[in-house]
RNA sequence: GCCGGAGUGGCGGAAUUGGCAUACGCGAUCGACUCAAAAUCGAUUGCCCUUUAUGGGCUUGAGGGUUCGAGUCCCUCCUCCGGCACCA
């Protein structure tokens, strides 16, 4: 007897498997298309490729192949394709150290990944694999930037953004994390540039809206997403400034508190300031803040604990509620980036305008009652946030302050000095960066006709060439003088190329849909590939992309449907966001030295053991701490599968199981089935690996108890190979290469092609059920009872158990519960 | 501060509907095999008390409640993790 070799085993079956491509399955109306199956599209996040794949990966895609393999094997046509988002900073820091040019090392990498997910034994359709570098991709990835610039989705704008001085670009809002750059740790610091942006903010009330829409996604990034868009209703309502002859919107979720309002504040970065204040006493004061906030970083702005700071403009506005005066200052708690970037000040239920009043000495003035109406009239409990009635609300005093709320915008609203608003705290997508290693956008500068897109018939916009990628405040496209300078389209004149390239988040925008028909070199995609397949049924991926990512794809899918690209509000129907694996408590990092590298366990162990060892982890959606032994305890249920299989290849020849089989054949058979029921039940119920893989181990280790009693009787033999034939085909979706091998040694055939097995419900029940007996709510005895008894009989048995009747001892029975099949609960007093 | 999620043996974790708490795995202990070790196979393994059993008590972050019966439902509190955060 030869011991388990997953080398040899698991090359054997990758070469079956690539050979025959396995995994590939056409478009509707190509050869082999089959009509008869429904569709199943299966997707995990394409990964970035630098360096080699590590666990996050091989978590992500055993999770993922999992489920494709159970899709296939419940009669579904599954597409499961791969591909690379290619492009990238990682690899362009690279290219600024070494001289390497990106392509290269992007390349290379590529091949690392590749190789390594045919050594993992993941079933990917190979004909559809893509990386969003190459020309034929971005391409269209261009093409689609000029749809959306067609739709006025695109736009060029000067706006304050945010400029990550060691990368030298600029960062969407979604990349800066508590004030640093998301990828390099560094400062951020806000600078006023022409950018490209998408309108996403256009699609937010969509964006909310088609939650709805989606079947299953997790509820917490449901709302991360929400909290991001950030949605608030409220009112505009205009300040003037007489003495400027200025309106002042400002944007307000409490119309109800203007009678609160005891001054006006202005963001630094407010257009209309220098004009407020030109000429006047307070202009060397605001003029020396605004510079001071200017060169402050956003993360010292954004401090938790920061003191109020502000200067007077000496100006005022005037209160539409009340015509009353109140004074204006600029102070940098309020952000141009949010609302109007002024607010008016209502410190008796605001805190934060409470703080400034009392570090300027401002009058605080309560319109709102609290429930204790003693503090009212002190003013204790300020600032008060919550509800109440008004006071000192002239007509609307006594009057709840929810019930008053739409009033007031009404009464606005008839006077032209407001109306109801909804304001959102997500921005438009910021596109442009500064860099090399991007798909370049598509549109040239002409002096005569200014921006114009590259027409369709010129993609792609291909990367020139360069020697130095070292961006300096401008993209290294800048450089290529030969790239640069190109005739207009529409003139002929002169003219200069755009030189940022596109945010790789564009790239991976689409992606899947590129997936879908990924050769065509005449369109983005064929509609009907595309209407066939989407959405996508199951996606799996982290949850680190819960917002950027996801988000961005929703998006650009809504876009694509209002072009009637497409025919899908939602990429994505049902999301899985798997838990990070850590080690030793903490998450992995080359410089703690915690790394574990998928390939190396392979080699040691085998892909079916690293596949199945992520998986039984604990439950796939949470984390887990990896350990070697836990490791070795996985590679050891697998060979004792595999020890199993030859015994029984050895001692027990091909037969139908009886199911009429008794004693110890019988007991294997059920649990068999239990087996395939409970593994059934709980891969459709979110995925729980862990418990589909403990049950086959129950199911080996009951193999194991019983096959020595049963190899001499024709109908144990039967079982004992029927068990080992069932495990080999439920722990086939984790570990394939075993699982093909243990089933075709056993059944002869090829267990991918063989549909899920089903339970018997006559093997899933018994004649006899273990009886709980309960004597005031604790366990006295078990008694094994016939499955149908009826209540009279239950009550009998556990009267008569000499257990039980020990605790009874001739106290009085004041109540018997009985619940058939399952328990009887006496309770004495 | 606001919004989510979670607290179960030495560890990762399991427990359909309120009905056997601790499945499965790791670790540990003992035994078989072996000259020996590894591997393998088998047994034991929540805690405490009387070791006389086939004995008793306790136990799911803490406290209270509902119920014949609570890891599961309700209330109060504590701790940890994740997200957002001067967003008007």
């Amino acid at each position: 007897m030869s011991g388990y070799d997953p080398k040899e085993i698991e090359a054997k079956w990758q070469q079956v498997w690539a050979d025959e491509s396995t995994w590939e399955v056409p478009n509707p109306g190509q050869p082999g298309f089959d009509d008869s199956k429904p569709k199943a599209y299966v997707l995990e996040m394409l990964p970035y490729p630098s360096g080699e794949p590590h666990v996050g990966h091989l978590k992500c895609y055993a999770v993922g192949d999992a489920i494709a393999h159970f899709r296939r094997r419940h009669g579904f046509q599954v597409v499961h394709p791969m591909g690379y988002d290619a492009f990238g900073l990682p690899a362009e820091n690279n290219a600024i150290k070494t001289g390497e040019p990106p392509r290269e090392a992007t390349e290379r990498s590529i091949a690392s990944f590749r190789r390594q997910f045919r050594e993992w034994g993941i079933s990917i359709d190979w004909a559809r694999e893509l990386g969003t570098h190459t020309p034929e991709y971005y391409r269209w990835t261009q093409w689609i930037f000029l749809r959306l610039f067609e739709q006025g989705l695109a736009h060029r704008t000067e706006a304050p953004v945010q400029w990550c001085p060691k990368d030298a670009t600029v960062l969407a809002n979604e990349q800066v994390v508590d004030g640093r750059c998301e990828r390099c740790g560094t400062e951020v610091v806000q600078r006023k540039l022409e950018q490209w942006f998408f309108r996403i903010t256009d699609y937010a009330d969509r964006l909310l809206a088609d939650f709805d829409l989606l079947e299953s996604w997790p509820e917490h990034v449901i709302t991360m997403q929400r909290n991001w868009i950030g949605r608030s209703e409220g009112a505009e309502v205009t300040f003037r400034c007489e003495e400027a002859r200025l309106d002042f919107p400002v944007f307000t979720t409490r119309p109800d508190t203007l009678f609160g309002a005891t001054f006006f504040v202005l963001a630094p970065e407010h257009p209309e300031l220098e004009r407020l204040v030109a000429g006047t006493e307070a202009e060397a004061a605001v003029r020396e803040y605004v510079d001071r906030v200017a060169r402050e970083s956003v993360e010292e702005r954004g401090a938790e604990d920061r003191e109020k700071t502000g200067v007077p403009l000496g100006r005022s506005v005037v209160n539409p509620v009340n015509g009353e005066e109140i004074p204006m200052f600029v102070a940098d708690y309020v952000l141009m980036e949010y609302g109007t970037g002024a607010i008016m000040a209502v410190p008796a239920h605001d805190s934060r305008d409470y703080e400034f009043a009392a570090a300027f000495d401002l009058p605080v003035r309560r319109v709102i009652e609290g429930e204790d109406p003693e503090a009212a009239r002190d003013d204790d409990g300020l600032p008060y946030p919550g509800d109440g009635p008004m006071v000192g609300s002239g007509r609307f005093d006594g009057k709840d302050n929810r019930a008053a709320y739409d009033e007031i915008v009404a009464w606005l609203e008839s006077e032209q000095r407001g109306r109801p608003a909804v304001n959102y705290r997500l921005r438009d997508w910021l596109v442009s960066r500064q860099r090399y290693w991007g798909a370049p956008i598509p549109v040239v500068y002409c002096a005569e006709c200014g921006t114009v897109p590259v027409p369709d018939e010129q993609l792609p916009v291909e990367l020139p060439e360069v020697e130095d990628y070292a961006p300096q405040g401008k993209s290294p496209l800048a450089a290529a003088d030969d790239w640069v300078a190109t005739d207009c389209p529409r003139c002929g004149g002169p003219a200069r190329r755009e030189t940022d390239t596109m945010d790789t988040f564009v790239d991976s925008s689409w992606y899947f849909v590129r997936y879908l028909d990924p050769r065509n070199g005449e369109a983005a995609w064929d509609r009907a590939a595309a209407d066939h397949w989407l959405p996508v049924d199951q996606y799996i991926g982290g949850v680190e992309h819960a917002i950027l990512h996801l988000m961005y794809a929703r998006f650009f899918t809504k876009a694509l449907a209002d072009l009637d690209l497409l025919d899908v509000q939602e990429p994505f129907a049902n999301l899985f966001a798997q838990g990070m694996i850590t080690r030793d408590g903490a998450k992995m990092s080359k410089s703690r030295g915690n790394t574990v590298s998928p390939g190396e366990y392979v080699e040691r162990y085998g892909a079916d053991t690293a596949r199945t060892y992520v998986c039984f982890m604990g439950p796939p959606e949470r984390g887990g701490d990896w350990t070697d032994e836990g490791v070795e305890g996985v590679n050891r249920f697998l060979s004792r599968l595999w020890r199993l299989c030859e015994e029984v290849e050895e001692r027990t020849a091909a037969a139908a199981p009886d199911p009429a089989a008794g004693g110890e054949a019988r007991e294997l058979l059920a649990k068999a089935h239990w087996a395939i029921d409970k593994a059934t039940r709980d891969f459709q119920r979110g995925f729980q690996f862990n418990t589909v893989i403990s049950a086959v181990m129950e199911l080996v280790n009951d193999a194991y108890r019983l096959k020595d009693g049963l190899y001499e009787d024709p109908a144990g033999a039967a079982a004992v190979r029927f068990a080992t034939a069932t495990a080999a085909s439920l722990i086939f979706p984790f570990a394939p290469h075993l699982g093909s091998e243990v089933y075709e040694r056993l059944n002869g055939e090829r267990v991918w092609e063989l549909p899920w097995p089903e339970a018997d419900p006559e093997l899933l029940s018994s004649d006899t059920v273990t009886l709980i007996v309960q004597v005031n709510g604790k366990l006295r005895d078990r008694i094994e009872v016939p499955a149908e008894a009826p209540k009279e009989e239950l009550l009998a048995l556990a009267r008569a158990s000499e257990k039980v009747g020990r605790h009874l001892d001739g106290r009085d029975v004041v109540k018997e519960i009985v619940v058939p099949g399952k328990l009887v609960n006496l309770v004495v007093r």
